[in-house]
DNA sequence: TATGAATGAGGATTCATTCAT
DNA sequence: AATGAATGAATCCTCATTCAT
């Protein structure tokens, strides 16, 4: 009850716990899915269980803040491109980047797939933040007449979404030709030109 | 040649309670997620745990016998459009169609995961099944020109789950927008023309 | 509800599958221990559990049942040796006979406890008729000096379970060499005489 | 080189919860046979099961902790009579005495059991180290002329777990009569001598 | 009478969460 | 703040027993 603020500054040592525990739930999860239990993601941060509730009081709150950690990567990714020369190579890129890294892990995609749309909490934070990175990216792509025009964010969320969950069963190049349909899909028809 | 069952026709008591529970777990599963417990899945079925347990030895096989269940409806509905007149109609009407209707259920898209993989078991079979009517339709779509000559039933089936999974979290406009955008994919470019 | 009787006479084709059961049961409890379930006495035995249940209303009255058959037949076996010539060694072979045939059998060894104590019911019926037969044997053997004075009954049945029990763990031979210890110490010593 | 254990000290307090846990166990197994409830020991033992599973990580495990404890305390206080001045009594001494203790308890008898053949784990650790101090007072015995030369260690035990075994069903005074005779017969023969 | 399906209490085991050290 | 032991509700599954066919 020192200060009063909602979330003191944390000791060094917490903190570098912290995020020992998140990067190790990061690795758990996506390898075991969400099931896995917290002990295990307690022995692979190298700490106790206790150590573990204490940074996130609730197994919900640990997997919460595992999406919302993918996220905010996922938003720098986004924000990095919003700005780049060729908009609709950046967004595809994006696209293809995303889809492949998420590669069928679980974690991965239910962080992209809490993006698409509007839950409570921090994860809407950075999902909003990336929304709108990729909202950016899209108008420009659309103006350059890279994607047609009726396609919104939310679809674009959805497809990539989409095309990493088949990734968890189809295998890579699968994966790669589904994603290459859709990109075609995104594209401007040769009659709307 | 059907893998394991067969063996013995099953009173008819004994049947009706077997179809009560599969479609208990069906709806119980779908709702809450594989996860739910098997407790509930006998309370919505009307039967003790036992009469689950004496169906279905294993939890596993529950979810296996409400896959099959699936998939086997989505063989016989492919089944039905084989022989069409418009190939390219019924397929992208069945794509639709199936898209639709797993609505973001866990086990509806859980069974058509299984079916672009090879699991083993009587699930199998009936992926199998769905998967050769599936190519049959896409061979005639491709002869007609409706689909473009590059696209395997692999990763049409990967479209289907991925489209499908990604409606478990966007809503069904955006499902359908991301749907439509899909088969946009699927038909041939202009230029291939 | 027709003659009133304690046990109507059984139909014949009753009386065969009761003798089925028992049969099996003391198969599949000789083999797998008392813990087998009375799913695999019915399946052992090629009826339903309902007819396992009919004959025997408990599996504690399974139990019972395979016990008294077994004590039925140690009765009969020793009756048989009641007046041989050699008291002695009729004693010492039926003492031998019985150990050897137990063989390490739970369900054997357990029917020979049983005989050595006041368990109500039937078991009571065939244990008592064994031990007569068996005092008559040992009263006999006592007489002509093969057999030390100060032994009773109750010790020469505790010592058959005894070394049954034994080879349960211990192996064929190991048990024979302690049958052969025991039936020496039943022996007169030299002072003795 | 114990065979799995020595993994950490153990905190005081877990140390002193095992140990109820593991006393709990032995007088509920000994009193209601091994078919006892885990529940149950964890409710002699004033503890959750969570406990008991901690310490035990399965049934069989506690199990075989019980009779390790229980062989422990025999291989000791063998070990502590290997030297005894008379080595022929202190053998008798320790048949007796642990005959009279196990006094028809299943979990001791159990224990015996073990000793006698070579089950895997710990189990065998103390069971060897039992038999070895009794084949020490055997041989000595033997030498001194107190025990007949043509027995082993394994008759020896097959005997010990024998006459403690027909104690669960004969009574206290049978069992030391059988006692009696089974150590007259390990005596040498007036012929030997 | 025989059958085998249905029942549900009971048992082993897991795991998120709390709390004493 | 970190630890890891303790907790007990929840889960899967088995099996003796009952009952409709």
């Amino acid at each position: 009850m020192t200060s009063a603020g909602a979330s003191r500054p944390l000791r060094a040592d917490a903190r570098r716990n912290r995020a020992r525990v998140l990067a190790a739930a990061e690795e758990v999860f996506a390898a075991k899915g969400t099931g896995a239990s917290t002990d295990e993601v307690a022995r692979a941060a190298g700490v106790g269980i206790g150590t573990v509730f204490r940074h996130f009081p609730t197994k919900e709150a640990l997997l919460a803040a595992v999406l919302v950690d993918h996220l905010r990567r996922l938003a720098e990714q986004a924000d990095a491109l919003a700005d780049a020369r060729d908009a609709g190579a950046a967004l595809f890129g994006f696209f293809t980047h995303v889809v492949e890294q998420a590669g069928g892990k679980n974690a991965y995609t239910g962080a992209l797939a809490e993006a698409g749309v509007d839950v409570g909490g921090t994860t809407a934070e950075f999902g909003a933040r990336m929304r709108s990175a990729l909202e950016r990216l899209l108008a420009r792509a659309q103006r350059d007449g890279a994607v047609r025009p009726d396609v919104g964010v939310a679809e674009l969320l959805a497809l990539m979404v989409g095309v990493s969950r088949a990734g968890e069963h189809a295998g890579r190049e699968v994966q790669a030709r589904a994603a290459a349909i859709v990109l075609d899909g995104l594209r401007p028809r040769a009659a709307d030109i």
